[in-house]
DNA sequence: ATCGGTACCTGCACGC
DNA sequence: TGCGTGCAGGTACCGA
């Protein structure tokens, strides 16, 4: 489900926990904890205050009050609910001292896990996509040898961006997919990182995409999928040329294009 | 060091 | 109605 907007989308929606107090906590789910174990994960966190709670790249970390994290990531179908009755798939209850705090996630591909420290592989990845300059930005895409489709959903390489924000970027930006990252130089670089910036920024003003399911930790459903030009619009008519947007499989991902309007 | 392909898990829409 | 297929916002891991 979520790429950057809706991550940061959720993460504001979760921002009225800071100064909360959890009372117990109680995990269903080992997958989700990425092997940790449930009973000593609720012991890390019982009676614990949150401190204040920010987004990393596509991450969602969680600061305690006297030091360590929970850090949590989304996957593909992964919600964080504030209120509510647990469900089928909620693999995480936290019990606050006002209120309820779930974590919900049917895939089962996002995780939740304490952490005394932020965790190596969420502080390895790339630049943040709204944070990073142009010119970091361009001197990047020259050091790279791949599709320029692939190189945007590696978060090693830029964090935040997924499948549909992708995909919108490169529409923006007049490129296809498969262009190789290191022959867009100058304008066209310029052009997608202008691409990416606004895509997003615009998509966090809309609440996200809600393709499916996607709501934030109230329960409210983003609407900027009305704003996607090639995302799931296949055969549907360019909104610049009118010619069908194709779909095809770039790393094994589905891309979304303009044949006209994208060049290699 | 980088890259592409595959695996992980559940639910849904579709055609037969 | 049920069954098989393909598809879905994600990352981790493997071998080349």
């Amino acid at each position: 489900m979520p790429e950057l907007p809706e991550v940061e989308t959720v993460v504001r929606s979760l921002a009225r926990l800071a100064g909360r107090r959890i009372l117990s906590a109680e995990f269903r789910c080992r997958r989700v904890l990425r092997g940790a174990d449930p009973e000593e994960m609720a012991a890390n966190l019982a009676g614990r205050r949150i401190a204040s709670i920010r987004r990393h790249g596509k991450f969602i970390l969680m600061a305690l009050q006297g030091g360590g994290y929970l850090v949590v990531h989304l996957g593909m179908t992964g919600r964080l609910l504030l209120g509510g009755e647990a469900g089928k798939h909620t693999h995480a209850i936290l019990s606050l001292d006002r209120g309820v705090l779930l974590y919900d996630d049917s895939r089962q591909f996002g995780c939740i896990e304490y952490s005394t420290e932020i965790p190596d592989r969420v502080l390895k990845l790339g630049p943040d996509a709204l944070e990073v300059s142009l010119e970091d930005f361009a001197a990047a895409l020259r050091r790279r040898k791949t599709r320029i489709k692939a190189l945007l959903l590696n978060q090693g390489f830029l964090r935040g961006l997924g499948n549909i924000y992708a995909d919108e970027a490169l529409f923006r930006a007049g490129i296809h997919p498969t262009a190789m990252a290191s022959r867009l130089r100058g304008e066209r670089a310029r052009r997608l990182h202008e691409g990416i910036v606004a895509v997003l920024s615009e998509a966090i003003a809309a609440g996200g995409s809600s393709i499916s399911d996607y709501v934030d930790a109230q329960g409210r459903k983003g609407f900027f999928q009305m704003e996607h030009r090639v995302y799931q619009r296949t055969g549907e008519a360019c909104v610049e040329c009118g010619t069908a947007i194709r779909r095809m499989l770039v790393a094994q991902r589905s891309s979304h294009f303009c044949p006209k309007c994208q060049k290699r």
